[in-house]
DNA sequence: ATCGTTGTCTGCAACGTTGTAAACGGTCTA
DNA sequence: TAGACCGTTTACAACGTTGCAGACAACGAT
């Protein structure tokens, strides 16, 4: 059996309560005490039984972090670094996959583990604000991505109009005139896919250039992207792509070469997330790079702010960093 | 505040225990009461104390899965798959990331979560055989991959001899003659690496060749794989190479794309996992696809029985299937 | 010498749940 | 009709922890 409280106190000739004192901190214990508590401890291989200090406190320090999917390698680099950050304040951090699914997430978000977490770092996809507004369950939440909160949540993402613009005006810069897009989505819940296509429009339009074309997707898969593309060549083929993610592009970036044009020659490609495998495709892929670090980092610290001040704080609506990342699939000289 | 079983008990008109005997499905509760019961859930939408139940009945519901690096493609797929089997059973899986490095894995393998899971599925890369033995914590454990538990815990893994030996004969099968290997590792606790390896030089020497080359790395990412094989072309290059993870291959491949070789013209090429880059790259990577949806629920499922039966049942070492995927890397007509 | 103050330590109760055992009312059997 | 039996329901205690209130000793100020 584990030790408890009551081993180590016994052990060290103490209470209970003064071995708890000294697991948690508290001050006012003589420097003997202490040490002869502290080496109780060592000695038993005390460790705190979490449900037991859950079910008193009412903290479990489990937070959870909801993506759709952890097999897109966007959402698997950013889960690796909020599980980092996390571990510096001592949280645990448990993943749930909603798919991108509306069920799910709305199951998420009701608090469906509401009894193990603390809070939890939520990335929706399909959710609408109704939804939202309609949430009943009390714990604390922090939006990462889409800005649907309306102001009623925390929120951190990056500004996804200025990133598109940047991505897009890259693109005229280098000549190009028929620039076509990748991403866009059907359903007019997804404010991030419909926020960087106003970007990309808002681009074009400032460069006095027209919209050579839009392609759907369903998902966010290479499959989507390479599909897509392939509806793009059907047509009038472009001259640059910019595709709304970087799964996209590998996709797409499939399509081109099959169909035996080349990148950038014939047609320029620009992504976004910056994902370890467009440092490695051929050619390398350009892309906008969120600052992943910053918004593991930011979501965790407004979370715990969130948790510390119980009280009725005015939610943070933040945005993180971008920058342009020039690789080969927009290179000049090739 | 929540409700809790008394608050559904005084609204229902039963008492404490009822509520409880309704909530676990105990078979001896009159129709009427549990319908009553159940509008009485419904209405004040109970959901039980996690923690609660948890501390009275030892079990939490949550299990681990330790892995290197979710960032690999692999063991992202591979979460993927265990969260939803898991989900069929009701529990819920915390994910801990080890980098492989030793010192983490030692610390996630002497329970550092103990307190929190019920059980946990472990990939450990570093650990050797006698930190297995030298643990005392005695959560349940699962082991994935690697297989140095010696028979003392229970373990799920491809056969990796046979599966590198399938490869590799694939290569030859293809006429090829100088074959090369990326991916050994030095340190001499790589067991699947070291599997790989023996699997590759059984191939060769059954088809009667010798070894071209091996290409060690430090660590199994994209960047080693593009590193290692510039060090073969510094050499005498192969016509073939069997890479043991389709990370090194996709890494592979951009180096040898980028020194103007042609694949699989110039140099075919095999990887290990059946990520879903693999499917996407240009050329599409030829790899050996180990069964990750049976591994998954083999796991979860060697956990269950593990968990109900604390009776001394031998420990089970499976085996998973796995098939050969040719894809453009290693086409015959190109 | 008395009183309040400070620092250290302790006992008690409670968090929400479930296992155990026992109570209750009814039916069946002798 | 008494006793045994069964299905249903209940009270109680316990899981290991921490907040609260207070006990106790030592100390300084009056």
């Amino acid at each position: 059996m584990r030790p408890r409280l009551k081993d180590v106190a016994e052990h060290a000739g103490v209470s209970i309560k003064t071995v708890s004192n000294v697991v948690n901190g508290y001050p006012h214990v003589s420097p003997d005490t202490r040490t002869r508590v502290e080496a109780a401890i060592a000695e038993l291989r005390y460790q705190p039984n979490l449900s037991a200090r859950n079910l008193r406190s009412g903290r479990s320090g489990v937070i959870a972090l909801a993506v759709p999917d952890l097999s897109i390698p966007y959402f698997s680099e950013l889960a690796t670094k909020v599980i980092e950050v996390a571990d510096l304040r001592g949280w645990t951090v448990l993943i749930d996959q909603t798919q991108g699914e509306r069920r799910k997430e709305q199951l998420v978000m009701s608090g469906i583990r509401a009894q193990l977490i603390d809070g939890m770092l939520f990335s929706p996809l399909a959710l609408t604000p109704e939804d939202l507004r309609a949430r009943t369950d009390q714990t604390p939440m922090v939006l990462l991505g889409e800005r649907i909160g309306g102001g009623t949540l925390d929120h951190i993402a990056v500004d996804n109009v200025a990133a598109a613009h940047l991505a897009t005006t890259h693109l005229v810069a280098l000549g190009r005139r028929r620039i076509a897009a990748i991403g866009a989505q059907r359903a007019a819940r997804a404010v991030t896919a419909e926020q960087r296509l106003r970007g990309f429009r808002r681009a074009l339009s400032d460069a006095g250039l027209s919209e050579h074309a839009v392609a759907d997707v369903s998902d966010y898969h290479r499959a989507d992207g390479a599909e897509a593309m392939a509806r793009l060549l059907d047509g009038d083929p472009p001259d640059a792509v910019f595709c709304f993610n970087d799964t996209l592009a590998l996709g797409a970036l499939r399509t081109l070469l099959s169909h035996g044009l080349r990148v950038p020659r014939d047609v320029a490609l620009i992504g976004f997330d910056d994902i370890e495998d467009g440092r490695f495709s051929t050619p390398t892929l350009t892309t906008i790079a969120p600052d992943k670090a910053h918004i593991a980092e930011t979501a965790v610290s407004l979370l715990a702010t969130r948790l510390s001040a119980a009280g009725a704080e005015p939610p943070q609506d933040l945005c993180a960093p971008h920058r342009l990342i020039v690789r080969e699939s927009t290179a000049t000289g090739a």
